[in-house]
Formats: structure tokens, sequence, C-alpha cells
DNA sequence: ATTATTACTGCAGAAACCTGCAAATACCCG
DNA sequence: CGGGTATTTGCAGGTTTCTGCAGTAATAAT
């Protein structure tokens, strides 16, 4: 193999994972761990990657690593975390858009084999990092805000698939009026989402919480799973559970 | 065996398999690694393969991972330039994916009013920052490597869509070829396309040209326009012009 | 602090590359 | 047809690049 084709490989392990093991390299390409460091070297010196202790990272991750608030990022990641236990090897998902879910659909497990649906074209291309996963992303008019696909045409789509698990983000969650939004389209969009999956999982930071704005999407009942950063017997989420909803 | 047979012989293995070796040419044809290595001196001195350490690659799979090259960069965002010229306020127009797409999308002028349809969700993303155009995202399987949608779904949408322009990147031109590329989805998918829209226009950089890969997906007399950062009069050129398709 | 892993350095054999040259071949034109 | 020119090809040699190894230094982990 050639070296140019190495150099080709490891890049694009590289932006695929974001990071890489000297020693799968040495693996995948069947060289010597030298030859293996030399090339990263090489990368590393033609400002292509991040050379570190025992492997090399993504020279684009490492740098947009501070450009989100530490604290917000700290509690969806550990949202995510929490939403990946839901997840399971074969199940079929929808999910809509929101910085949440894209916390989310990094954190997945390298080697989960699963079906996603997804509104939200930035939730495709972190998916699509994945091996085993397949994505169907749902298209439609694209909104500009909130960067997901909306209109009659996705809702049509929506109408014809059937998932074991709906995944939305959430602008307002609120103990009597439920799951609230304030655009009309976004609402019927969430509506239809909700309605073609068996399971619905909310995920919101706890910043959320409490406020309830214009349009209703769903009541309280028809969601089953909650997820937040906090303690499942946390004082603010003791008014959210019913006999339906399952607080993480 | 003639010189010319020789380097016949050594592009279809190029675009066979993206790579040769000097070793394998040298039995494969029988002379001697001198006249090997001369070969691939001139053919990559005539920009039909890119020469390495130990043999040579197709330039059609020269991934250029990086994303700073400045010439690379310098060339299409001169073709962004040349392609916005074709671009009128109230046009609807279909774009494909890839750097060059994205490049153009980045270019536009401010206050352009347009409707864009796109199977790429990165140029979905960008088109997005622009206030009066109006953004339609084609959904479907979503592409792992290329990271646009495809497949039938994509397809099917694509038959209830007229467009004035369509705007497609490219793998790989060549004057009698055509438009050639390696997947047969992404043919079909390039097919589609061009057959909803009034007019075509191809943006190709000047590396692309003169490979010829293993699918067709249209003649040179289907194209409209052809955009490449080179002057319109420059001699690489000469072999595409025809009566039906303008040299930007 | 100890241990295991990973990194670095210099070296050497192998492979690939380049340059100049000469023999062989093709080509041109009187 | 024949002599002169240009092109092509292989070879010899010297240079550069590539790659694995061995020994040692640095770094994480326990």
């Amino acid at each position: 193999m050639l070296k140019k084709e190495r150099h080709d490989f490891i890049m694009r392990q590289i932006n695929l994972h974001n990071r890489v093991l000297t020693s799968d390299l040495v693996e995948q390409l069947n060289v010597s761990e030298d030859t293996i460091r030399r090339d990263l070297q090489e990368l590393s010196d033609l400002n292509f990657l991040y050379k570190v202790h025992g492997g090399a990272l993504s020279k684009s991750y490492h740098t947009s690593y501070d450009d989100s608030n530490v604290y917000a990022k700290e509690a969806k990641i550990s949202i995510a975390r929490k939403a990946i236990s839901l997840i399971k090897d074969g199940m079929v998902i929808l999910t809509g858009g929101g910085t949440t879910i894209i916390e989310l659909a990094k954190q997945l497990p390298e080697n989960l084999k699963a079906t996603f649906f997804t509104i939200s074209p930035l939730v495709a291309v972190e998916l699509s990092k994945y091996p085993h996963i397949e994505v169907v992303l749902i298209g439609g008019l694209f909104a500009k805000n909130s960067q997901i696909t909306y209109g009659g045409h996705v809702i049509n789509q929506l109408a014809d698939i059937q998932v074991d698990l709906c995944l939305l983000g959430t602008s307002a969650l609120h103990p009597t009026d439920g799951l609230t939004d304030t655009d009309w389209e976004i609402n019927q969009l969430k509506k239809a989402m909700m309605s073609c999956a068996q399971k619905t999982v909310i995920l919101c930071i706890s910043e959320k919480l409490n406020i309830s704005l214009r349009l209703k999407v769903a009541s309280l009942s028809h969601i089953h799973y909650l997820i937040t950063e906090l303690a499942p017997q946390d004082p603010p989420l003791h008014y959210y559970k019913t006999k339906n909803l399952e607080i993480i």
C-alpha cells in the first residue's frame, strides 16, 4: 500500500471518528508502529491533525471544543448519556433537531446498529459517522432558524413511518400545560412525529422546565420518558411524575 | 508495444482501480522500470493522474482532506463567482452536494430571491443564512461518504419537480465520455436531477477534467454550461466546446 | 514507585528514483 | 534509397526515500 493511500485512510478515519489510535492503524494498515507514527507526524506537520500520545485527534473537533458553554454542554452530555440507555440495537428511531439531540448523536456507542429517521440535517451528518446506523433524512421546506425540515411534505412522509422511539428536544415543558411551543408549523410537526412513534422521549435541560408557551403540542400523558440533567428524584421534577411518565 | 498503447493501458488501470503500482506495470507491460516511470511522469505532466512514490493514483480519488488548501479554495471561489452570474432573482434551482457547491452557497449575493431544492444537508444549512432564499431539502436515505440524500425516494420526489437550473459538482469529466461517476446510485440520482431541469450547469475544477470513470451519467450534449476556474478560451477546454455547451 | 505502554533516535537493507549515456528504432527529406 | 535527426528505450551509477528493528527515553496508569 502506498504512503499516500495510508494518509488518505488515516484522514478518513479522523474525519469519521474524530480520533484514531496508533495501535488500531497498525492492524488496519498492516505496517509497523514506526511507520504509522511517522505518518501521523507528517500529517501533523501538515496541520491536518492533532497528534497525541497513543494516536491523533481531528483538528476541527479539537478547536471547536471551546465554542460552547461548558455548563450547558455538560448538562447536555449528561442528558445524552441517559437517553442512550433507552436505545437498543435494531431499533427504529425518529429524532427532531436542536443542540441536545445533536449532542446525543455524538455520544452514541460506536457500534450501535439502528435506523434513524430525522428532520435535522445536522443530526443526519453526525449520525452518518457511525458505521452501522442507517440514516434517513426526511425532506421538505427547510426552516432557517431551527434548522429542521417542516411543512406539509414532511408531515405526509411521517404518516408513512412507524418507529419505536421518538426523541424530541424541548422549547418548554410545564406540569399542567405539558409540552408547548410558539410556532404553529413546528407544533404540527411535533404532533405528527409523536403520533408515529410507540414511545416518546422528551429531552429537556432544566432551564426549560416550568415554562408554558402559547401553543400546545401534547399533554404530559402522551410522553413516556422525560430526561433532564437532574437526578430523577430532584424536587423540581416532582410535579412531572405521572403513571405514564418515567423520569430518568 | 507503442507508447500510446501503454499510456492507454495505464489510464484504463487507473480508471478501473484508482491506483497503479510501478512494479505491477513493469510486469504487465514487459518494459523496464525506467520506461514506466517516464510514462507516469508524462501522464502526470498532462494532469491525467497523480504520481506518488511507488506508483500513481487517480486524480478524482485524490481526496483533498486539506480544507485549508488555498489553491483549491481559490479555484472554487472563482468557479462560484462565475456560476452566480447564471442565477437570477426568482429562479428555481436544484443543487447537488460537494465542496464546490457549498462554496457557491457561501458566495451568493446577500439579497438574492430564489428557491433552492437540494439533496445536500450542508448546502441547505448554508443557504438558510440568506433571508430571501427559500430552501427545500429533498429527503431520503442519507449517504455516509458523499453526505447527500439518495435512493428511490429522492428520485421519486425529483420526478415532481421542475426547475430552471440544475447545478452539479463533478467527479469526472471527459471530452468524449462526458460526465461519469463510480457509484450506481449516485449515477441514477444525477440523471434524475438533470432531467427535471431546463438547463444543467456543471461545476468542475480543472483537476477533474479529462478523467473518465466507469459509469456514464450524461454526454456533453446534455450539459448546457461548463464552469471551471480556467478562462473559457484556455487550451484544456477546447475539446469541450460543442454547439450546445457554453463554457464560462 | 513501579510497570506497561508508547515515543523517539539512529541505523541498515530494500526499494524506488533520477541523470546521463548509448544502442536501437522511427521519421523526414533530398 | 540513404543519411541525418529525433525519439524511445534500457542500463549503469549514485541519490533519495521508505520501513522495520533495537535500544533508550518519555508518558500514562496503577
